[in-house]
DNA sequence: CTTATATTTGACAAATATTGTCAAGACAAT
DNA sequence: ATTGTCTTGACAATATTTGTCAAATATAAG
């Protein structure tokens, strides 16, 4: 249950590489990356997925701490934030069951 | 389980009211109305607050339609977003427990 | 203390996304 | 054909998010 920033830093430096080095392999300025690991600003998609694929055995862990992170930023202040999840998590079963094509 | 759209649509139409008349009870522009109940665009949060009181007694079912409905957009097209949504539950279970102040 | 290297921070411009408004269109009832 | 309601598309106005740079801070080594 870690965020994305803790989940992302962790890794590098389970594999000992610097900012710099991670930053060089994904073309991704290594200033934003720190703030990324600080969850100082949400990487976007493609940075997501490069890093995920980066850090290749824990891909789906990068992408659910993503995704996970930004459903909370997305209603943490509201009272009736659990009762929405619920509700969502209903309507997103249901699309996955109904949807087209 | 209904969108905020439906939700709206059906409140206002129980009611007996035109868009015209919930716009000018609300100082909200009848064509924004109509896109929002049609779900053609999101609410700001003033709108949906304005809307909920509105309608008094289904007050949360405003909120939380809206509130789902702004989930699902944020991760309905991923494969890993039922496994997002319960992360994301946990994360909130959290920061509820926990939250500081 | 000075240097070297890594990371963090703040400010800002650039890019992107969202919102509100207007004019015109569609539709139904009369 | 007229009236009233709702819908649609296009666009300007706003707001939010993003990436970048220079400067600040931190840490370690000599």
């Amino acid at each position: 249950m870690k965020n994305i920033g803790q989940t992302l830093r962790e890794l590098r430096e389970l594999k000992g590489l610097l900012l710099r080095e991670v930053g060089a392999a994904l073309s991704i300025d290594p200033t934003l990356l720190s703030k990324i690991e600080r969850n100082d600003r949400m990487p976007t998609k493609e940075q997501v997925i490069a890093l995920s694929e980066f850090y290749q055995d824990k891909k789906n862990e990068v992408i659910i701490a993503w995704l996970s992170d930004k459903l909370v930023y997305e209603i943490q202040d509201e009272d009736l934030a659990l009762a929405a999840m619920k509700v969502a998590e209903q309507k997103i079963e249901y699309l996955k069951t109904h949807k087209a094509q």
